[in-house]
RNA sequence: CCAGGGGUGGCAGAGCGGCUGAUGCGCGGGUCUGUAAAACCCGUUUAGGUUGGUUCAACUCCAACCCCCUGGA
């Protein structure tokens, strides 16, 4: 049911495409957010459809936590429950071990947490964490795994590569337990920017043998050299037939680097964060793009690839005046005004046009890298 | 005109006879990367209707005036 094809190759980079249960994904591509089944600012499936949203992004923490997989299940899985008919992906709450640290106990069967929500403890082990996400019913789904902190010294990092592994092999064990053909395990690379270790982690990986393989690890892990080196000291040790999805990557310029270091899929709350914080994206730049993906050695440079706009909360006071087509502010390139046509809606409320605003920015960003690949 | 209530930063709104007069909003700046985040951090420069009086000391007490609100004629 799962076919992953690579449709050509432009250096490092790779124009693909996906094949899942629920439709066809052309890569490279971004996973949008919807943590607990939906993307946060009021945004419904039928918005993400429209602006051409291929796959989304939910979290097996936050779903068991709150519905339950069981509702989700009863629901009709992620996609009946979230009304989407196109792919999904769980992350497995890996990350959750990482960023709510101090709630977390970690020991070599699982993590416990204390939930943030109500103090209850919650228990996630390799093999709960695969059996709530078949309940929940992703396309891709992602092992239980040990991400390390920024700066986390060798022998840390070396123990979370240790239990990765071991978790991975178990969360394949589960996955062959359940027998589930409709859902596509990945494994996750952790090593932060140790290059033995990342080798280490990758080879234990394609040992045990995954559908995709994921670079894991705290962003500014991977950026911490620069993002172009960080990426292929992963993506040299993983097989040229497999997705490669770098795991919480979201500034366009970060994208780019990674695209061209042989990055295939993405996935970050930035976009959808940083409308709701009043930071909007624009102006991308076609020609400025098409160079950098054509010449690895360019520098890629934020400043001369998009514009970065702050708004602020006044600006909503007169939504005619922010978003009337004559403003200049949000006419050029993929403008606010454009998703207001775009959506047919009427007036808009708080953040939610300029979450679509940034939405749709990444959807183009995203065409715009596989139109220059294909090229 | 009569009776009662009230005038505090850009706005809302506490408290107090002396110490940096809260707090919220707004505004300005910053942070954000597999979402404990429509959040969080920093800043906002001579803010007490007016004029007098009491007092060592008044935004706080008193008087007059100006203005606003409520009720009445």
């Amino acid at each position: 049911m799962f076919r992953f094809e690579i449709i050509k190759k432009v250096g490092l980079a790779r124009l693909t495409k996906l094949t899942t249960p629920h439709g066809t994904v052309e890569g490279p591509f971004f996973q949008f957010v919807a943590t607990q089944g939906a993307v946060r600012g009021q945004v419904f499936a039928e918005d993400l459809e429209k602006m051409g949203v291929q796959i989304v992004l939910a979290n097996t923490y936050h779903l068991h936590l709150r519905p339950g997989e069981d509702v989700v299940e009863a629901g009709g899985g992620l996609h009946g429950f979230m009304q989407w008919s196109h792919p999904v992906t769980t992350d497995s709450g890996g990350y959750q071990v990482f960023s709510l640290g101090k709630n977390v106990k970690l020991d070599s069967d699982g993590v416990t947490f204390a939930s943030p929500i109500d103090g209850n403890k919650y228990r996630l082990t390799p093999e709960s964490a695969v059996q709530i996400e078949a309940k929940l019913g992703a396309d891709i789904i992602m092992p239980l795994d040990v991400c390390t902190p920024y700066g986390a010294d060798r022998e840390k990092v070396a123990a979370a590569v240790e239990q990765t592994s071991k978790w991975a092999a178990r969360c394949k064990a589960e996955w062959e337990r359940a027998g589930k053909d409709t859902q596509a395990l990945y494994g996750i690379v952790q090593g932060s920017i140790y290059k033995d270790l990342r080798e280490k982690s990758a080879a234990a990986l394609r040992e045990i043998g995954f559908f995709g393989y994921s670079i894991g690890g705290e962003m500014r892990d991977v950026t911490a050299t620069s993002m172009d080196e960080g990426v292929r000291m992963t993506t040299q040790f993983l097989p040229e037939d497999a997705p490669r999805y770098l795991m919480g990557a979201g500034m366009p310029e970060d994208i780019v680097r990674a695209v061209r270091a042989g990055v295939d899929q993405f996935d970050c709350v930035l976009p959808i964060r940083n409308a709701r914080h009043g930071k909007i994206y624009r102006n991308l730049n076609i020609k400025e793009l098409a160079a950098c993906l054509q010449d690895p050695e360019r520098p890629v440079e934020a400043d001369k690839l998009y514009e970065v706009m702050d708004i602020t909360k006044s600006s909503f006071k007169d939504d005619q005046q922010v978003f009337s087509p004559g403003n200049p502010v949000i006419t050029k390139d993929y403008s606010v005004s454009y998703v207001h046509h775009l959506m047919r809606c009427e007036a808009p409320s708080g953040f939610r046009l300029v979450v679509l605003h940034n939405i749709y920015f990444y959807v183009q960003l995203m065409r715009e890298i596989r139109a220059v690949l294909d090229k």
